[in-house]
DNA sequence: ATCACGCAAAGATATGACTTATTCAAGAGG
DNA sequence: CCTCTTGAATAAGTCATATCTTTGCGTGAT
C-alpha cells in the first residue's frame, strides 16, 4: 500500500468508494462519523482527510462537514486517484484518458530517448524488445506484460524529462489492467511485436523520427483497440 | 491558499524549501523540531507532514525521523509541487519539463478539440484570439497573459479529456512565469500571435490536421525560445 | 567477531478540553 | 410581511498530554 498506518487504511477504503462514485459528489461526511465507522481516533480520520483535501477529492468545512466534491476538480494525475479510478466503475473512462495521454507523450518521449538515452538504457531496450518477442510467440501474457511494462517505462526514463519518466508507472497501470480485464487478444498481436521492435532499433540507431513514429503507431493501435472493445 | 489553516502555512513554508533544494535530500526532520520552529502542536505538523509524504517529499520513519526524499521520487504532476519548483530555485528545469510536456500535450489536445469542441468553445476561441491580436499590437502583457491563459485552458478543455484539462492551470503558471521572469519579448511576436489565430480558426473549421500542426509550431517555438534563454 | 537482548528515541494513536468559524433560525425593527 | 441583526448550535480546527509501537543501536554474553 501506499500511505502506512490507519490513515492508510482510511484512505484505502474512503478513496476507492470516492473514486467510483460510490460516495457521490455532494455527500457529506463528518468526523464523528468516520471515527465511528472506522473504529479511530480523531488524528488518523483528519490525516486521512486532510490527504484526500490535497487531492481534492474532498473539502472539509466548518459547520457543515467533509464534501466529497465533484469528479472535475479531483487531481486526476495523482498516482493514487489513477490507481483508484483503474479499480472501480470509472476504469473505461480512466482507460480512455490514459490511452490519450500516451498518445500525446510516448511518441514525443520515443524521439527524446533516441537522443537522449544511455547507452545501457539502448541495451535494455534491445533486450526487452527480444524477450517480447518471444514470450508473444509462445503466448506467455504474464511474462510479456511484465516486460511490455518495462519497455514503455524505460523509454519514458530513456527520454531525459522528469515528468515523462514519472509516467512509467503510470502506463504500468494501463497494461496490466487492460491484461487483467480481457482487453488485449490472447496472444500479443504480431504486428504490435514488430512495431516494439521497430522503435528499439530506432531508438539505438538514434533516429529519433522513426522511434516517434513506431511508437505513435503503437500507441495509436492500442486506443483504437481500446475504443473498439469498450464500444 | 491552497490548503486551509495551520497546516497550510506550514506547507507553504516547507514545501517550497525542499522544492526549491534548501532543505536538500537527505535531512532528517523531527516533528518535536518542527513544532517547536513553528509554534504549533503535534496536529498541525503531522497532517502538514503527511501532505508532504502523499507528495512523496518526505518520509517518516519511526526512530529515524522525516526524512527528505530525492527529487526523483516527488510526484511532479502535483499541481503544488509545480507551483512551489516554479517559484524557487529550480524553476528552469521545471519549466523545461513543463515546455516538453507541452509540446507532446498542446497539439494533440488541439486536434482533438476541432473535433470535440462546442460551439461556444469554439466561439470563445475566436474571441480571444483578437484579443491576443489586440492587446499584442498595444505590447499590453499583462492583459495579453491573460488571454493566453485563457487561450491555452480553453483548447485544453475543449479536447475532451479530462486529464489533458488539468494542465490548463499547469500551462497557465508557465505562462505567468516566464512572463515574470522575462523568458519573453517585450511585445509579443506577431508571427506567434498570428499561429494563435490560425489554431482557433482551424478549430473552429473543424480542421484538427491543421489545429495540431499549428499548435505544436507555437509550444516548439516557446521550448526554443526557452532553451534559448535560459542557456 | 557474532548474535541476542533490552533500552531509548521518535513516530503513531488516543483522548479530553478548548477555540473558531459558519449556518440557521428566532426575534427586533422597518 | 419582509429584512436585518443577533445569538445559539454545530462541526471542524487546534492544543496538550498520555500511551503505544516500532526500530536503531549499544551492550554484553557466547
Amino acid at each position: 500500500m501506499d500511505i502506512q498506518g490507519l490513515p492508510g487504511r482510511l484512505l484505502a477504503d474512503l478513496g476507492p468508494a470516492i473514486a467510483s462514485g460510490e460516495i457521490p459528489a455532494g455527500t457529506v461526511l463528518r468526523s464523528e462519523e468516520l471515527e465511528a465507522r472506522y473504529g479511530v481516533s480523531r488524528t488518523v480520520v483528519r490525516e486521512a482527510v486532510r490527504i484526500l483535501e490535497s487531492m481534492r477529492m474532498v473539502a472539509p468545512k466548518r459547520r457543515v462537514g467533509i464534501t466529497v466534491q465533484p469528479k472535475s476538480g479531483w487531481d486526476v494525475f495523482d498516482p493514487m486517484v489513477i490507481r483508484w479510478r483503474l479499480a472501480g466503475a470509472d476504469r473505461s473512462a480512466q482507460l480512455r484518458s490514459l490511452g490519450s495521454l500516451r498518445v500525446a507523450v510516448e511518441p514525443a518521449a520515443a524521439g527524446l530517448a533516441a537522443r537522449h538515452a544511455t547507452d545501457d538504457q539502448r541495451r535494455e531496450l534491445s533486450a526487452l524488445a527480444v524477450e517480447l518477442t518471444v514470450t508473444a510467440r509462445a503466448a506467455d501474457l504474464k511474462t510479456f506484460l511484465k516486460h511490455d511494462i518495462a519497455f514503455h517505462a524505460t523509454i519514458l526514463k530513456a527520454s531525459g524529462n522528469e515528468m515523462f519518466a514519472h509516467l512509467g508507472d503510470t502506463v504500468g497501470a494501463v497494461l496490466t489492467g487492460r491484461t487483467e480485464h480481457q482487453l488485449m487478444p490472447h496472444q500479443p498481436r504480431p504486428y504490435a511485436v514488430r512495431l516494439h521492435r521497430e522503435v528499439a532499433d530506432a531508438i539505438c540507431a538514434g533516429d529519433a523520427e522513426l522511434a516517434e513514429q513506431s511508437m505513435r503507431t503503437i500507441v495509436v493501435g492500442a486506443l483504437e483497440e481500446l475504443d473498439a472493445t469498450l464500444g
